[in-house]
DNA sequence: TTGAAAGCGCTAACAT
DNA sequence: ATGTTAGCGCTTTCAA
């Protein structure tokens, strides 16, 4: 057992000292990019660092190299499926260039998310990646602070934000939406309802004007007392579809809904109704959450590639010269049984 | 616009000149603990920060404190609902604390996970969370990494997999299934099914035996029969529902599977079959995934309360003199209509 | 190839 | 209350 201070770890300098060279040279030998060391010095230096559990201390190193080997990410909500997934995309992607993450969260909070910008600034990462839908708000302090990062040589990226002057990897929710409405076209649907997420959201607008703009192609019109506008979620969905039964169904054959969440409440809606989702009238969400697959019947839906949103993210900030770039990641329209074809 | 150096942060050397104090006064002013600074100096200096758009480099500062203001969480797969939800509260709780969290993925790899933690080490951050249940196999080398780690200060705590000799939060899953079984009992069942995971995984095992231990409380035995082993999945629990199907129901009243995604699947092999779940068979599960409430009808579970794991957790590392103790999270029956009341 | 020495940005005695 | 002076652990000139 070697002597040495308990509560602290060993430093370079103690490998150094235990194999007989200099610090530069232990430096050199363990964590140099200029490989000039001697091959019998080499082993003694390894040989020493394993020998003590040597691990660099990466705060003293970013010091002295000034550049450290982390990236931050700021999500609104780790635990939503959303941006988890996001958040296994970027990791998988720093993991893979060396980095590592750190990561916050912002509670969709436009004040804590500008905290929290500049507290990870003081880490100096290589890049700070910025998740969620920002709700229109004035973000110029945000922008200010974001600036000033950049200015010391900051890499941003965000994702789903377009209007942020950084690179952007973002998902065309309306090309998703018309290539569904186009499917469901195909499978025999002529007749549709839309069940829309309030109009703030750009997300939920470009879907459903995707949608009714698919069905265009096809010289398919909606009426506009067919097009309902509730809440972005279950329970929203649910009220747009049973306000949709009262009006009278007519012969609308499919209901379309901005995303999943309120599809499902539709569903619900449905068999409240004594209606049997799939069967007696048709159903389809947007976003392909897992619980699509759960409920029964299993529900159509586009899905997004929130993954290799993440990825693309990390990619964006490290690897772009074009700030302002913005990458358009395809969805995948998945049909299920809640769109049986049409004979 | 003052001059500056670009690609490089203004230092706190920048901010005391400008307001025309020492660092050392700058210092203390911005980050010190002790609050020896004249009003006026304060404001001096908190004013030319904040004109530089000064942040302090976290890198530097943990160097020269010898600690880091930082905790790294390992998780298995963050786009897993049962870690994201778990990460989410590490993160609450770590932030509440003024720490940042940073996080890496194993992928499962036992490998993946002992580099992880070397890596992290370097980082030398406060505490060191490790989530996921390790399939048993040797973990030598990890408590190796794990000791030096403790032995240069570090804290240490895991989740859901006792065993390690260190803080552990759990979840204790033969109480809160044994729960639910007398929670069922009261609802007027009598005879019942158990669908079991593999025997091998702990968590299954615990869940089975408390649920039988909670139906022998009310004289209550389950026939050999009617015990059946699968995958942990939705497939498994398809797979053993029907196989259920095949040797006969009997009068079999409620079927329990070991966590909810194999009761989805039972519950589908049950219409699969003609049968309407909660109508003519009650299914329960364990877990309370969202998708519990998701599927129709919605699933009788037992929660499991994974966001107070995560911040017990970092609450464990930080602040137990105990190493070694154990924290068991209690879980939460949850009756919902898959196990309607029998008259 | 190697070592001595200076320095990264910050903090913490130690003086004053 | 403030400034001076050493460091923290590591990297990187600069000589040798």
């Amino acid at each position: 057992m070697t002597e040495r201070r308990t509560g602290s770890s060993p430093t370079l300098r103690d490998v150094a000292t235990a194999a007989g060279v200099s610090a530069a040279t232990a430096s050199r030998a363990l964590n140099g990019s200029t490989r000039n060391v001697s091959e019998e010095k080499l082993a003694l230096v390894l040989d020493a660092a394993a020998k003590l559990g040597y691990v660099p201390n990466l705060s003293a190193q970013a010091n002295a190299r000034g550049s450290t080997n982390t990236v931050a990410l700021i999500v609104h909500d780790i635990a939503d499926p959303y941006f988890s997934s996001i958040a296994a995309g970027a990791i998988e992607a720093a993991e893979a260039e060396g980095l590592i993450v750190s990561m916050a969260v912002t509670g969709r909070s436009a004040d804590r998310e500008l905290e929290i910008v500049s507290t990870l600034r003081g880490h100096r990462p290589h890049a700070i990646i910025l998740a969620g839908s920002r709700v229109g708000d004035d973000q110029d302090a945000l922008v200010a602070e974001l600036r000033e990062y950049e200015a010391a040589g900051g890499r941003v990226a965000v994702v789903s934000q377009p209007g942020l002057p950084y690179g952007t990897v973002s998902v065309d929710n309306h090309a998703g939406a018309s290539e569904l409405a186009a499917a469901l076209v195909a499978h025999g649907y002529r007749r549709f309802a839309v069940l829309r997420g309030p109009d703030a959201l750009r997300t939920s607008r470009d879907r459903s004007a995707g949608f009714l703009a698919g069905l265009a192609v096809a010289k398919i019109k909606v009426d506009g007392r067919f097009v309902i506008e509730a809440d972005f979620t279950e329970d929203g969905g649910h009220a747009a579809a049973t306000e949709l039964l009262g009006r009278g169904l007519d012969d609308v054959d499919l209901i379309f809904a901005a995303n999943d969440v309120m599809a499902i409440g539709a569903m619900r809606a449905l068999r409240d109704a004594g209606l049997v989702p799939g069967r007696d009238l048709a159903v389809a969400g947007f976003d392909d959450i897992s619980a699509a697959t759960d409920v029964d019947p299993a529900l159509t839906s586009v899905g997004v590639p929130t993954r290799a949103m993440g990825l693309r993210a990390i990619d964006l900030a490290l690897n772009s010269e074009d700030k302002g770039e913005i990458v358009w990641l395809p969805t995948a329209v998945v049909l299920r049984e809640s769109t049986p074809r049409r004979s």
